[in-house]
RNA sequence: CGGGGCGUGGCGCAGCCCGGUAGCGCGCCUGCUUUGGGAGCAGGAGGUCGCCGGUUCGAAUCCGGCCGCCCCGACCA
């Protein structure tokens, strides 16, 4: 590569994550900063990877019986400060409105942070008995936490998410609603985005505010950090309470209803750029990406073109009525290297090089944008084998990346005793993402960890997820009385 | 909120120390030649030097104040 190259190349992962990161995000499209103080702009190519995000977590929403609805983004400000916890988690990061239409409000109204108060609010009005349970809705949403730092997709200032309410009539099925997200959750990340998370219960000091237990999704970047991915949350009758949530059950009693909430942003882009991302630029799983297959026609001549075009055309053709989403970049005023490097920048799963040569030869040249050791990076297919096969490769290539995800994980995740915080430390030190251990389940000791290793207990974790035998040792002291991970964590 | 850095054509930067013509690369426009890994040549467009004030004959440059952004930390479901 010549000098050009490496100005225009990324920092590499190795030297600077964090600039690393920035960088990508950027020079692929997905998004800009803004002119509002920790807002961003979210461009057509992020933005059409959040919106094949949102197909599927939404039709798996409905498939579980959910319906969507809508609630304001202004919420009355007393709302917010009804439940004890929840005003103190949120109050800090609040944007508030005090004036509208040319006056002071009588009661200011703050932006949604989260929307737990208004929805039970109107839950309250619409349920009158067990028969009016459960209410299964999601919305989605644009929210606003006025954070003091931000990062593009990972913390930004407004953000976009989808947030569940449910609300039932008994503590059994509220936790296994809450359960059954979580299970969702796990599957989109590893089905979709080919980001395979722990998941497990929260700490007490790590719960949302306002819940009774907080359920989450943790996923393990490439530089080691976990990313909260997905939250689920048991509330228990906390809001009924608080807004007269109440139901007549089929004993005539006055009962609170139990409430779940639950909720994924467009930070799942930050995660996924973090997880398939490599020193070229992002790489998009081929299921969320908006374009699977870019086509590269190649001429010289407009006669070459006219051939290389047509044959692109068709072969873009072909790969819709095959299911594949494909497009072809028919821009003349750039060289066939140029685009390479644009799409590779932006993760486009596959490329499909179409020259004069190919053509004569009733070929294609095809690109994936990873391949493994020793594979060949381009192959020449016979132009109808190509589009037949192309869905199997798309499925190939979201496999592997699953794969290698897990694989970097496992790598990552040390199980076994840690009897000590230095030992904790040491081990997030070399390069350990996920450290197995025993908790005795004392706040104290997370809070000691924390401030030597800047480590927290991302989860409690679930069954599957735990060490066959369970560590007897606790970090920071005391007896163990259940197994925790900790990371460094966004 | 603490620490650090940066504000100069669309982007990235130099110029500032030592005051006097705003400059470079990329990008953009036009034309021709090009196109299998970031095209070449020629011509061209584009800047209240973050804002306010001060010093000076004269300020991108010196002085004072303010604002904004980024990074690290604290904080944060």
């Amino acid at each position: 590569m010549g000098r050009k190259a490496q100005k225009k190349g990324l920092t590499p992962r190795s030297e600077d994550f964090s600039a690393w990161y920035n960088e990508v995000v950027q020079q692929a499209e997905l998004a800009d900063y803004s002119p509002v103080r920790g807002s961003m702009v979210i461009r057509p190519w992020g933005y059409g990877i959040w919106e094949n995000m949102q197909r599927a977590l939404d039709d798996m929403f409905k498939a579980s019986g959910h319906q969507n609805a809508y609630f304001p983004l202004l919420i009355p400000m007393s709302f917010i400060e009804r439940e004890k916890e929840h005003v103190e988690g949120f109050k800090p990061e609040l944007a508030v409105v005090t004036h509208a239409g040319g006056k002071e409000l009588e009661e200011p109204y703050v932006v949604r942070p989260t929307s737990e108060t208004i929805i039970y609010a109107m839950y309250a009005k619409w349920v009158q008995s067990y028969r009016d349970l459960p209410i299964l809705l999601n919305q989605w949403a644009n929210v606003m936490r006025w954070e003091r730092r931000t990062r593009l997709f990972l913390r930004t200032a407004e953000f976009l998410w989808q947030e569940g309410h449910t609300a039932h009539a008994t503590e059994a099925e509220a936790e296994e609603e809450t359960l059954k997200i979580l299970g969702i959750y796990r599957s989109f990340m590893e089905d979709w985005m080919a980001m395979p998370p722990l998941t497990g219960r929260k700490s007490e000091s790590e719960k949302f505010a306002g819940a009774v237990r907080s359920y989450a999704c943790e996923a393990l970047m490439q530089d080691n950090k976990a990313l909260q991915a997905g939250t689920s949350h048991m509330l228990g009758q906390n809001f009924a309470r608080q807004f007269g949530l109440t139901f007549q059950s089929r004993e005539g009693r006055e009962e609170y209803a139990w409430n779940t909430s639950w909720g994924v942003s467009t930070r799942l882009v930050g995660g996924l750029v973090m997880t398939h991302g490599d020193d070229v630029g992002v790489v998009v799983p081929p299921k969320l990406a908006p374009t699977q297959v870019m086509v590269v026609p190649i001429g010289r001549s407009d006669e070459q073109w006219a051939v290389v075009s047509e044959a692109a055309d068709r072969v873009v053709a072909a790969l819709g009525d095959a299911g594949v989403r494909a497009a072809a970049d028919k821009r003349r005023h750039l060289s066939p290297g140029a685009k390479f490097f644009e799409w590779e920048r932006k993760g486009v799963p596959v490329r499909v090089e179409i020259g004069p040569r190919d053509v004569g030869r009733g070929e294609v040249v095809v690109v994936r944008r990873v391949t493994a050791p020793g594979e060949d990076r381009k192959v020449g297919v016979e132009e109808g084998r190509a589009v037949a096969e192309m869905s199997a490769r798309l499925e190939a290539l979201q496999g592997e990346l699953l794969d290698a995800a897990r694989s970097r994980r496992e790598a990552a995740t040390h199980r076994g005793e840690v009897s000590s915080v230095e030992e904790l430390g040491a081990l997030l030190d070399e390069g350990v993402g996920f450290v197995h251990s025993g908790w005795s389940g004392d706040p104290a000791v997370e809070e000691r960890v924390k401030e030597a290793t800047k480590a927290t207990i991302r989860v409690i974790p679930g069954e599957e997820f735990r060490s066959a035998t369970t560590p007897v040792h606790c970090a920071g002291g005391g007896k163990a009385r259940m197994e925790v991970v900790w990371a460094r964590a966004y």
